[in-house]
RNA sequence: GCGGCUGUAGCUCAGAGGGAGAGCACCACCUUGACACGGUGGGGGCCACAGGUUCGAUUCCUGUCAGCCGCACCA
């Protein structure tokens, strides 16, 4: 790209003008597909949490995308071999559920009156169409991932991973069919593991209810909160030693509501204390009686079907939902006479974490994957430290999870996902589990085999994800090179869906952690600090606030509202702000652009700076080790706070108007040394700022008269310049600060009008400041507005002058009129009470002998100086007073 | 019940064993040749509470209170 003509830049900058365009220009160039020539450098990769295809992208994408971007680009940028994978995921029932609801909407069909081929034809068609959309977004938001490297969970070769793990694992005995409680969703239609369910407490009844003796000699009370399941109670347990009912164990019961008789057993699992100490059994609809019906060998029939409706068991209230049967039932017992007591509680209830709708424990036929060896695996690899957490104490969530996990189930009965290869033969009933299709039974040799009509539950798939992108199982190029990536990022509500299943595949199929490190983030949250949800409608769409403002605004408002693992609140003024400090930014450029002059760019000459060119270094220096460090240990919020104190505060509010004075001045060599800086400067902060707010920084960079490299994005990252890190000249200009503020604070204060110029008399202690004051004659001069300025260490106080102290120096501002010696005296008082106070505070400090033993040499030396100085500006402070009283 | 996070300016949040910070909001002034998406100056805080450790605690430890979030839940 042809450098343009700089008087061209708008003085707004229009991010809807320049982001395509760019991304164009960074994809087009190859930019972010890994060079072969980078080989021999380290390589660095990520591979992106794939969005869902279900719709389109929310704030929490852009938060996470933002993160590993900043990473990917600084990485790319100090010349790894950098590789960032993004990619979809299928997402199992939340894009089959939108496929079903707009086919009924829209056609007034469900899925099986489509038919599955058809029906899964229409979620590919879904599916081209959002993937797209979301990869769009990816883009928008100016993600630097390889986009020739783009994946998807069901693509063949991912796809050829999940067969892979599969059938090792059931052939390793670690997954499993089984008749097991699993959690069902009525609505949806399906299984659920452990971690789909969300617990939620509400209220609810336990009812007591009277099971008659069957001899008629008494009766027990059992206490449920699930009265409609007692067509499938085969028992009622007491615990063994409850002398209530020890006497009854063996004993037959009479089922109320049919006339099926169920025996009293004991089991230690009875609680004595809770309820009425008897518990009816339910096998087929509780894990608990699931368990105690294995213990005691009783039957475990079913009384609710997978629709939520109960079945022919339930006699006279077949057909009947849950919770119509759980109130006729009650009515009906109670019209008995068997209800003996209603207790209103509190009880968690198990919800749909898709839908909302309440989880079924129901007895099926379904796959797991035995977690116990591969937990295991993972648990001591944490421990050995291969797996860091930041921040760390995710590790603790994380490994108790792992301690305490069941066995995972992973089959789903849905039509949109990996399809189990497990295939069963209608002759011998055996099963065939393989990696290609199967015509015929392994056991018998029949052909009569059909496969299983399930699919896999979807993080089975992203629980591949680090690896199988890579290429496994084959030994790809990219799998050597690649693998382990480098670093997850993550927010913290998907670490067991996800982060863990990770660990324990990647462990067990390449026998390494898939990265060393986790960056755990937070959840968007809107401006009353709730969760965005669709049911609440207050999710924010990332691509209206990029129309808006723009991505850069949008990532460097998620960068720098950052804090470790914590959530962070959205909000339109945050984006406003980070709108405002691009537009800074995007000025300041333009004036250093603006004033480059003719010439070709001298070089940058460190044996003839000025005293603001050494501080600038020097704050620049210091502000490269700030953010590599806040980068090297993950810290984003800092790092980008960092560069935005700098960039604001230290150059354009400083060090551009300081430069002013050469740049308008008429000393060539000064003016040529002072652009060399500028540029200097605003090259190394673009680059610092690149991570974070890439399309603005390119775009600047492309005028900038810098051609190290073919883009900033490829350009090298700044390197902190020791050399230029001067305690000396930073306490030099913190004198020249304080002197300028306090001059400015004294006109603001006696409403001195600020075109009008007024004289500045400042008596300095000694001639090492009075070289300094010397030095920045120019700067107090157009800083505060001056038409004279004496120095010395003699000079006269002015008549009605206003008195301001600062560090090694007087200043005396003779106002006449505007002068009232009694308001003088005034702020001259309040200023001698707070040095007062400093000086003591310091002083006691130093008194105590403690301290002075105690605490650290330099410690106690900055506090010597911290007194000296207070109690030298007190003096001054007092004697200018003492001065005001004999009327001087 | 177990575990975790949070409590700092009106709001949103940083911070760190050694004199309380930012952005926004607020007040006053300013079209100064990069920028009004700007500049200059200013006001505003027992750093939730109570103990402890320390020469020194807003920062570390313990407890209390308040808000939030996980995990586990006995029908």
């Amino acid at each position: 790209m042809a450098t343009a003509r700089t008087t061209d830049l708008p003085t707004v900058y229009q991010p809807q003008h320049v982001e395509e365009r760019i991304y164009r220009f960074w994809e087009e160039g190859g930019f972010f597909t890994p060079d072969p020539s980078a080989k021999g450098r380290p390589a660095f990769s990520v591979v992106m949490p794939p969005p869902n295809v279900t719709g389109s992208l929310h704030l929490g994408h852009a938060w996470n995308n933002t993160l590993q971007d900043i990473l990917v680009r600084r990485r790319r940028m100090q010349g790894f071999d950098t590789v960032w994978v993004p990619g979809t995921d299928h997402a199992g029932i939340a894009t089959q559920t939108r496929v079903e609801k707009t086919l009924l909407a829209e056609e007034g069909l469900t899925r099986h009156q489509l038919g599955r081929a058809a029906f899964v034809e229409r979620v590919w068609a879904w599916k081209n169409r959002y993937g797209d959309l979301i990869t769009r977004q990816v883009r928008a938001l100016g993600a630097s991932c390889d986009w020739t490297r783009e994946r998807f969970t069901m693509d063949e070769g991912l796809s050829r991973a999940v067969r892979e793990v599969f059938v090792r694992l059931y052939e390793e005995g670690l997954i499993y069919r089984g008749n097991r409680i699993i959690n069902w969703c009525p609505r949806c239609g399906t299984a659920l593991s452990d971690i789909e369910v969300e617990h939620r407490d509400l209220p609810g009844r336990l009812v007591h209810v009277a099971y008659p003796l069957a001899d008629g000699s008494g009766e027990l009370v059992v206490a449920t909160t699930r009265p409609e399941t007692m067509f499938a109670d085969v028992a009622v347990a007491v615990h063994p030693e409850d002398p209530r009912y020890r006497g009854l164990i063996g004993r037959m019961l009479k089922l109320p509501l049919t006339d099926r008789e169920i025996p009293v057993i004991a089991d230690e699992y009875v609680d004595r204390e809770y309820g009425t100490g008897c518990v009816k059994i339910t096998p087929a609809h509780d894990p608990n009686d699931f368990e105690v019906g294995m213990r005691h060998q009783l039957p475990a029939p079913r009384c609710i079907e997978a629709d939520g409706r109960l079945n022919d068991t339930a006699g006279a209230y077949r057909g009947m939902d849950r919770e119509t049967a759980r109130r006729r039932v009650v009515e009906d017992l109670a019209r008995q006479g068997l209800v003996r007591k209603v207790e209103e509680i509190s009880h968690a209830v198990g919800h749909c974490s898709r839908c909302d709708t309440v989880v079924e424990p129901y007895l099926s036929e379904q796959w797991f994957v035995r977690m116990a060896p591969l937990a295991e695996a993972a648990i001591a690899a944490v421990r050995r430290g291969e797996l860091q957490f930041v921040p760390e104490r995710f590790e603790r969530v994380f490994l108790h999870w792992l301690e305490n996990v069941r066995d995972w189930c992973i089959s789903r009965q849905l039509w949109w996902g990996h399809r189990i290869p497990a295939w069963y033969c209608d002759a011998c009933g055996g099963i065939t589990v393989s990696r290609t299709d199967v015509t015929a039974c392994s056991h018998c040799g029949s052909s009569e085999v059909r496969q299983d009509e399930d699919v896999l539950d979807t993080w089975f798939s992203s629980a591949l994800w680090p690896f199988s992108t890579l290429g496994w199982p084959d030994a790809t190029p990219d799998m050597a090179r690649y693998y382990p990536t480098s670093v997850l990022v993550t927010a913290y509500d998907i670490l067991f869906f996800w982060v863990a299943r990770m660990v324990f595949t990647g462990l067990r199929f390449t026998g390494r952690m898939p990265f060393h490190t986790v960056v755990v983030h937070g959840l968007i949250r809107d401006a009353e600090g709730r969760k965005m949800s669709k049911s609440l409608g207050n999710g924010v769409d990332p691509v209206e606030v990029i129309e808006k403002y723009g991505a850069d605004a949008l990532r460097f408002t998620l960068a720098t509202g950052t804090s470790p693992g914590n959530d962070q609140r959205f909000y339109w003024e945050k984006v406003e702000g980070s709108r405002n400090f691009i537009n800074k930014v995007w000025n300041a450029s333009r004036f250093v652009l603006m004033n480059l002059g003719d010439g070709p760019l001298p070089p940058l000459r460190r044996e003839a700076l000025t005293i603001a060119d050494k501080w600038i270094l020097h704050r620049l220096a210091l502000t490269v080790q700030a953010v590599d460090a806040s980068l090297d240990r993950l810290d984003f919020g800092e790092a980008g706070r960092a560069l935005y104190d700098f960039a604001w505060d230290d150059f354009c509010d400083w060090y551009i108007e300081l430069s002013k004075l050469s740049l308008y001045g008429s000393d060539e060599a000064a003016k040529a040394q002072t652009r060399a800086v500028l540029v200097h400067v605003l090259d190394a902060l673009l680059r610092l700022l690149h991570p974070f707010i890439p399309f603005v920084t390119e775009e600047i960079w492309r005028h900038l008269p810098v051609h190290d490299a073919p883009a900033l994005a490829v350009a090298a990252w700044p390197q902190a310049e020791v050399a230029d890190v001067d305690e000396r000249i930073a306490r030099q200009m913190q004198v020249i600060q304080e002197a300028i503020r306090s001059v400015r604070n004294v006109r603001s204060e006696r409403n001195v009008p600020p075109g009008k110029p007024v004289a500045l008399a400042v008596r300095v202690q000694d001639e090492e400041t009075a070289r300094l004051f010397a030095e920045a004659r120019p700067y107090l001069m157009r800083f505060c507005q001056l038409h004279t300025l004496d120095i010395g260490t003699e000079v006269a106080v002015p008549a009605h002058a206003v008195t301001a102290v600062v560090t090694g120096a007087e200043l005396f501002i003779p106002l006449a009129d505007l002068v009232d010696l009694a308001e003088e005296r005034q702020r001259l008082e309040k200023e001698r009470d707070r040095l007062a106070a400093e000086v003591e505070r310091a002083e006691k400090k130093l008194a105590n002998p403690q301290f002075v033993a105690r605490a650290p040499a330099h410690v106690v030396e900055a506090e010597r100086e911290k007194a000296a100085n207070y109690r030298s500006k007190l003096e001054a402070v007092e004697e200018r007073l003492r001065a005001l009283a004999e009327g001087v």
